[in-house]
RNA sequence: GCCCGGGUGGCGGAAUUGGUAGACGCGCAGGACUUAAAAUCCUGUUUCAGCAAUGAAGUGUGGGUUCGAUUCCCGCCCCGGGCACCA
């Protein structure tokens, strides 16, 4: 018998499975039913693959060949979602462009990609940044702006003063710009955004979605979810004028407490309620605030800091004059961006007003008589000054005050959401052009889908601008253009799109890959969406998968599709760190799988990334018992390839019916490591007891999913025609899969003190008296009280003894 | 800081509608084969005490519920992911 021999035996079946278009997915006549098998495309840095692309991609493909073992029509594609920083930097650094980087990288990482064995149909690919591809995310842009969802808006960017560009968040390392070192400030600049924030009560139903519950919470967390009131405090500006301020609160219960109010530095009212005296003092105050990330200033432990403007206003609710001030731990994307300061009942305003020596004044009692110095109360009780509400219970009075105030125009009920409306212009190059123009007569003018793709020029210098530009507002070709309307001069819009917008459609373009007059075909939609299964990393949870629903949505609302949602099953992968942190170029603790490939072949470096732990939970790389799986490998070659026995023993037998059960129902809850582990335990009990031919076929069968080359092999071996991959997957009868004599522990106040073999279905008596029997049990239960027996059939006796 | 996970032998991990903790693998120790080594095979391997039978302790930590807790509840510590321009 010749040993395996991974490398060649694996190149053998890559070569003729790409041969005979094994993998190529018939999406129009095949009678089988349909699963979609989604991992989550990988962008194209220029880097090679690490382990963390083969942690994800060989178990989610052995998911997907296990699929169509059990008679599946599966459906396995996989694209790059190329445009995005990532290019742009690898081409800064190396000098090459874009266009021309992104054919290579991409090119290059498939030739990697074949040598995991996935079953990748790559003829149903995608590249993001491809005019094939960004025309129909033009075109989504255009159904959304069509609607209403797409908007310009002014907001914050990162922006380093001294290098006068616009920064990623990746770009700013504690505050300064990691190019020069200069401290990074905000600056607002006018940008398209998506109506997200219409879709929150639509994102929060995940009726019928097998999704994880720790994603779902996520979700509904970012997504923010709170009732509350808003209220209007009048307030006079410097000019005199009469203005309103809106606040948004939970807590309108605790509006007799209220002592000051508070707004976000950006708050548009700033300059209206700044007094001369105070001008300096907020200025400087707000350049500070510009400096400061939203993490650190939502801070609950980071000191408070604010500044008065001069300004007061009235509370609706007794007339009382209180101070209008500035500070940083209000957040403008967050309700009105305004609030009603109630120091005694809120921690931030607390701690804020000890500070700077504000008023208190407790509204609420509790059982425990609060005091001032106590800090603050933040739960429900019972209202005390509050003039004609006093007695009234928190929950009562939320309701009774906004009604009382209501009735004067000052109070309304309010839903608020967290979240928030998806920024997507970008002042970059490397991305899909956003297809609007400027024109001066019309103004904001839509491309014509007819006219579509804005095609991305090829300039040569897209390192970003010096006055917050695109880089491509330097391309006059590219910026001169006719207005869609009236014909006449106009500008192109320069922003590109963020990728979120690229990556949140994909899934509706591989079934429909090559189409060129529509993104995608009803018929096609109908058959093959949504997705059965999608495979990624949790720290997409919020972001992209909540751009993607919201994206599918919108599109369901359009008419476009008939499912609300894209994802029926999500599964994330855990990540695969070294030494403890995440792998990353600049940390350079990147690893690579080739050398391990290289040494022990594909199957096995699949496998043992699968045996390492639980999919979900990734871990810390170590190769340590990587040589346990190359052995396991050698030992199935062996005990295929060597001598069967006639027939298999009682023993063997069932183990294998249990097996079937084991690895199919593994595979399907994506617990691979056990799944191995169990294929390890029967092929030590065959080597041992021996096994017939027809067994060994149906281990063959049952490791095809975890090692394909190698059970390609064996298959063949058998004189089988065909691939594995359309072999059924094998049967198990459950009568075989089931003890009828366990071993049972004894225990003796919750002690174990023995063990004894019993029928499963004995009874309560007999099993009583056998425990009793066992000549260690029975030296605990001399001399004392049984006061209690247990016996739970198939699990356990105890005696509970005094 | 906020939200979401996680913490089990020397190591990766197994076992949860509460029922014999440590499957499987790595490593290590001893043995077989070999002139020798590698490879392979066999035996042992949570810690402590004991020749053993067996006993005690033991799933980050401190409490609680229970005949019985890795599993459920409360507090604390540590690690990871996300926090809206990396994707």
């Amino acid at each position: 018998m010749a040993q395996y021999n991974a490398s060649e035996v694996e190149s053998k079946w890559q070569k003729k499975w790409e041969e005979s278009g094994l993998h190529s997915v018939d999406l129009k006549n095949s009678k089988k039913e349909k699963f979609y098998n989604l991992v989550m495309f990988p962008y194209p840095s220029g880097d090679k693959l690490h382990v963390g692309h083969w942690y994800n991609y060989a178990p989610a493909d052995s998911y997907g060949r296990y699929m169509r073992m059990k008679g599946y029509n599966v459906l396995e594609p996989l694209g790059f979602d190329s445009f995005g920083l990532p290019a742009e930097n690898y081409a800064i650094k190396t000098g090459v462009h874009p266009h021309q980087s992104i054919t290579q990288n991409v090119n290059q990482m498939i030739t990697q990609l074949k040598r995991i064995g996935t079953i990748y149909d790559w003829d149903k690919t995608i590249v993001t940044s491809t005019p094939e591809y960004y025309k129909w995310t033009q075109w989504l842009f255009l159904q959304l702006y069509k609607k209403g969802l797409a908007f310009k808006k002014f907001a914050p960017v990162n922006w380093c003063p001294s290098c006068k560009t616009v920064l990623a968040n990746e770009q700013v390392q504690d505050g300064t710009c990691d190019r020069c070192k200069s401290e990074v400030t905000k600056r607002d600049l006018a940008q398209w955004m998506f109506k997200l924030s219409a879709y929150a009560e639509k994102l929060l139903d995940f009726e019928g979605l097998d999704w994880p519950e720790k994603t779902i919470t996520m979700q509904k967390n970012w997504i923010g979810k709170s009732t509350g009131s808003e209220i209007t405090f009048k307030a006079e500006g410097i000019e005199g004028s009469e203005e309103n301020i809106i606040v948004y609160t939970t807590r309108i219960d605790t509006l007799f407490g209220c002592t000051y109010m508070v707004l976000a530095p950006e708050h548009p009212l700033v300059p209206i309620f700044t007094t001369t005296e105070q001008k300096k003092n907020v200025k400087q105050y707000i350049e500070k605030a510009k400096k400061i990330t939203d993490i650190e200033r939502s801070s609950e432990v980071r000191e408070k800091t604010g500044v008065f403007t001069g300004s007061y206003a009235i509370n609706p609710v007794n007339g009382e004059k209180v101070p209008i001030w500035i500070a940083d731990y209000v957040l403008v994307y967050y309700g009105t961006g305004a609030v009603m300061a109630v120091p005694t009942h809120d921690e931030r305003d607390y701690a804020f007003a000890k500070k700077y020596d504000l008023p208190l004044r407790i509204v609420i009692a509790d059982k425990k008589q609060h005091g001032e110095k106590d800090g603050a109360y933040c739960e429900d009780g019972v209202l005390i000054n509050s003039g004609t509400f006093d007695g009234m219970s928190s929950e009562d009075a939320r309701l009774k005050i906004t009604e009382f105030l209501a009735e004067k125009k000052a109070a309304t009920f309010r839903t608020n959401y967290r979240l928030r409306d998806w920024l997507l212009s970008r002042q970059r190059y490397w991305g899909a052009p956003i297809p609007i123009v400027n024109c001066k007569k019309c103004g904001e003018v839509p491309v014509l889908e007819k006219d579509l793709p804005v095609e991305l020029p090829n300039i040569s210098d897209f390192t970003p601008l010096d006055d917050g530009k695109s880089p491509l507002s330097k391309c006059e070709e590219f910026k001169n253009c006719k207005c869609p309307k009236c014909g006449g001069p106009a500008e192109r819009e320069t922003d590109t799109m963020d990728t979120f917008v690229c990556s949140s459609w994909y899934y509706l373009r591989y079934p429909n890959n090559k189409l060129a007059d529509k993104p995608f075909d009803k018929a096609m939609m109908k058959k093959w969406l949504p997705v059965d299964m999608y495979i990624g990393g949790p720290e997409h949870a919020c972001m992209h998968l909540i751009y993607a629903r919201f994206i599918n949505m919108v599109m369901h609302d359009l008419g476009f599709v008939d499912f609300k949602e894209p994802f029926k099953k999500l599964v994330h992968q855990g990540m695969i760190t070294k030494d403890g942190a995440k792998m990353s170029k600049s940390k350079g603790n990147v690893v690579s799988p080739d050398e391990f490939v290289e040494k022990y072949g594909s199957d096995v470096f699949r496998m043992y990334l699968m045996f390492m732990g639980p999919f979900q939970d990734g871990g810390d790389w170590n190769d340590k018992g990587i040589t346990g799986i190359s052995r396991f490998v050698e030992r199935f070659w062996n005990l295929v390839n060597g001598k069967s026995a006639e027939k298999d023993s009682e023993a063997v037998k069932k183990a294998l019916h249990k097996l079937i059960k084991k690895v199919g129902e593994d595979i399907e809850t994506l617990h691979f490591n056990t799944a191995v582990a169990a294929m390890m335990e029967f092929v030590n009990l065959a080597m041992k007891e021996g096994v017939c031919e027809e067994s060994k076929k149906i281990l063959v069968k049952l490791i095809a999913p975890m090692a394909p080359h190698l059970a390609e092999e064996c298959f063949e071996g058998f004189g089988e025609k065909g691939s594995v991959i359309d072999a059924p997957w094998p049967k198990y009868d459950e009568k075989m899969t089931v003890d009828n004599v366990v071993r049972l522990g004894v225990q003796v106040n919750g002690k174990v003190r023995g063990d004894i073999e019993i029928e499963k279905t004995t009874d309560q008596k007999t099993a009583i008296e056998m425990a009793k029997a066992n000549p260690n049990v029975a030296k605990y239960l001399e001399n004392v009280t049984v006061v209690k027996e247990i016996y739970v059939p198939g699990k356990i006796i105890g005696f509970v003894v005094k």
